[in-house]
DNA sequence: CAAGTGAGTGGGACCGGTCCCATCGTAGCA
DNA sequence: TGCTACGATGGGACCGGTCCCACTCACTTG
C-alpha cells in the first residue's frame, strides 16, 4: 500500500538523474545504452508505471479521444456498422498511441459533460457518429477558440456542416442501385429511406428520386417511399408494411441500411412475399447482417477500412490544428441473391 | 488562438487570489458571497474549464471509470442489456461526478492498454462485463499494490473470484423458470444454456438440472440439453435447431437470455412448431426483447436498477480502497404469452 | 478591555512529469 | 596539442491546479 514509484524512484534505483529516464520514457534519444538499459531495468524492478496526468500537463495531450454516439433511441450498437466503425478506429488509433472509448451524447448532460472533458483536456477529441438533424452538440463543439478538435462520422447538417467529415458518395450509390433494379426489369419500385434528418438519410432518397426522374419514369414505372426515423430493424419491419400497404403490386425495393433491410425481409417472409422472385430487396452497407440474411442481400460495400483510415487521418489533423478538407469517399454495388 | 485561460488569469480578473478560485472551484465553502460571486463571472467572461490533468495531478483522481467488454467475438452491443448496462451506469456515476467510458479488452494489446490506462491514472477504476472462462484479464488487474479498483458485473469465474461483483441469483432463477414449465404439463423439456465458461451461462443450467433432479425425472419426464458459445441470436437460433434434431418431441425449452430465446423462435416459426401450443419458450433478463417478441417471451426480471446501483457502490468503495463484499440479487418470473 | 474564536483570504510548497539550458567528456580535426 | 563539435547527462523552471498554514479582522466572551 505505499506509494506508487515516480520517475525520481526510478532515477535514484538506476542511478542516474530523472532527466535520463524521462528521455528512456520518449524513445529513448540521447541517452547511451548502458544508461538506457539500467533505466529499463530499474522501471521494470519499481513496476513504474508514468503518471498520465503529470505527463499530459506538460504535454497539453492525453492520448485519449471518444468516439460518440449521439443518438439517444437506438439501442447503441445494434447495427454492427457502430461496431465496425469502433473496432477499427480503436486499432487505427492504437497505431498513433490514442486510446479510443466510447460514450453517448443524447442529453443536455451527457452533451455538456463530452464538452467539458474536450475543453478540460481530458480527450484530445472526438468522432461523433449518428447525430441527426441540426443537434445542439454542433454548436456546442464549434465554439471556443481554439475550438476543440471534433470531427464527423458521415454527412453533418445544419450547423455541423462546419466540420471536417468523412462520408460516403451515398447519392451515386443509391443512383447505382436503383438502376440496377430498373435493369432487373422491375417496374414498381420502393424505397424504405432511413431518417431524412442525416445527410445519408436525405443522399440516398435522392439518389433514388434521380436515378427514377432520369431513366424510370419516362418508361411507365411507378415509385413508392416510406420513411423511417432511425435505422433499426424494427422500423424496417414496420417501413415494409406501409409501403405494401401503399403498393401491394410492389416488385422490388431499396432498403437505406442492411439493418433496416432484415427487418423488411422479415416483414415480406411474414406476408407471404418471396425475396426475389416476388420482390427484389437491396440493403446498403455491406455488414455482416447482408452475407447472414435469408436470401443474401445485393447492397451497396461501404469502404469500411478505408473511411476509418481517414476519421484517423482527419482527427489527427485536428488535433494538430490544422483544418483537414472532408472527403467523400466512392462505395461499389455488391449483387447477392436478393436481387 | 491565445492559450487557454487558467486559475491565475480568473484571480487576477476577479480581483481575489488562486486560493479563492480554487475554494469556488471545489464548493466554494469558506468563501464570502460576494467573491464567490466576483469568481464566477470571472470564470463566465474568461470562459474558463479547469485543466484536468492539472487537477488529477493533485488529487490522484481521474473522475474517468470504464466499462470494459472483455468479449472479442460479440457484435458489442448486439444484446440489449449490455446497453441498459451501459446507460444505467452512465447515469449512476454521473450522480457521483464520475463518467464513464466503454472500452474494449479482447485481446492482448487492448488488455494492457486497459492496465496501463488504470496504473497510470487515466481511469479511476473499471467495471468488468462478458468475460469468458479464466482470462488473462483476471490476472492483470488483480496483480499490484494497490490493485487497480475493478469490480465485475456478473460473476466470475477462474482468478476473477477475488473481484468484487454484482450478480442474480441465476441458478434459483433457473429452477423457478423450469418448474414453471413443468408446471404448465410439458414433459420433453429442452435447454438452450448459455456459454458454459461464464457464470451466469453455468449457473442458468444448474439450475435447470437441479429442478429437473428434483420435481421431473422421477415423474418421466425427459430433459436434453444444447450449449451456445456465446449470447448471440445466431446462436440461439442454430441451438434450437440441434435441440429439436436431438428432440423432436420437445414442448417446453428454456432458452438462457432473452436474446437466444429471439433465435430460438425464428427457428421454431422456420421449422413450424406453433409457440406456446407447441413448444412453450422461456427466456431470461426481461430486455426490450422479451416484450417485442411474437409471442411476448415468459422471462426472468433482473432487477437492472438495483444492479446498476450495486455496480455503482462497489466500485467506488474500491476506488476508495475499500474491499466491498459481492452482491447477489434476486429475480422476479415475469409470465407471458409464450409458455 | 484583553483574550479567544472563527470566517475569509493569500501565498508557498507540492503533485510528477517535460523542457530547456548548462556542463562535462571525448572524439575528430587542423 | 589545442580547439571544436557533439553525444550524454544533470538540474532548475515550469505545466496548472490543490493543500496547508499563516495572517487579518470583526465579533464574542469573561
Amino acid at each position: 500500500m505505499s506509494r506508487p514509484p515516480t520517475i525520481r524512484d526510478v532515477a535514484a534505483e538506476a542511478g542516474v538523474s530523472r532527466s535520463t529516464v524521462s528521455r528512456v520514457l520518449n524513445g529513448g534519444s540521447l541517452v547511451s545504452p548502458d544508461a538506457a538499459e539500467a533505466v529499463r531495468a530499474a522501471m521494470e524492478r519499481t513496476r513504474y508505471v508514468a503518471s498520465h496526468s503529470a505527463r499530459s500537463l506538460n504535454t497539453r495531450r492525453s492520448g485519449a479521444v471518444a468516439l460518440v454516439v449521439a443518438e439517444g433511441q437506438s439501442r447503441l450498437f445494434e447495427d454492427p456498422t457502430t461496431s465496425t466503425l469502433f473496432r477499427g478506429l480503436n486499432a487505427g488509433l492504437a497505431e498513433h498511441g490514442q486510446t479510443l472509448y466510447l460514450t453517448l451524447a443524447d442529453d443536455d448532460r451527457t452533451r455538456r459533460s463530452l464538452v467539458t472533458q474536450l475543453r478540460s483536456g481530458l480527450l484530445d477529441g472526438a468522432i461523433l457518429t449518428s447525430v441527426h438533424g441540426n443537434d445542439p452538440l454542433y454548436a456546442m463543439v464549434l465554439e471556443g477558440d481554439p475550438a476543440p478538435a471534433v470531427v464527423m462520422s458521415g454527412q453533418p447538417l445544419g450547423a455541423g456542416r462546419r466540420l471536417p467529415y468523412v462520408t460516403v458518395r451515398d447519392r451515386s450509390a443509391a443512383r447505382r442501385v436503383t438502376r440496377h433494379l430498373l435493369e432487373r426489369g422491375r417496374r414498381h419500385l420502393g424505397i424504405v429511406a432511413g431518417p431524412q434528418d442525416t445527410g445519408s438519410g436525405r443522399e440516398r432518397l435522392r439518389g433514388f428520386r434521380s436515378a427514377f426522374d432520369e431513366t424510370a419514369a419516362a418508361t411507365g414505372v411507378v415509385a413508392y417511399e416510406a420513411m423511417t426515423t432511425g435505422y433499426s430493424e424494427q422500423e424496417g419491419e414496420r417501413a415494409m408494411i406501409a409501403l405494401l400497404e401503399q403498393a401491394p403490386r410492389l416488385d422490388a425495393v431499396f432498403v437505406a441500411s442492411d439493418l433496416l433491410a432484415t427487418g423488411a425481409l422479415v416483414s415480406l417472409r411474414r406476408l407471404g412475399r418471396r425475396v426475389p422472385d416476388d420482390v427484389a430487396v437491396a440493403g446498403f452497407d455491406d455488414s455482416v447482417l447482408a452475407r447472414e440474411a435469408q436470401p443474401a442481400l445485393t447492397t451497396v460495400r461501404i469502404p469500411f477500412e478505408l473511411a476509418t483510415q481517414e476519421l484517423v487521418r482527419l482527427l489527427l489533423a485536428r488535433i494538430a490544428g490544422e483544418d483537414p478538407a472532408p472527403v467523400r469517399l466512392d462505395c461499389e454495388l455488391v449483387v447477392r441473391d436478393s436481387t
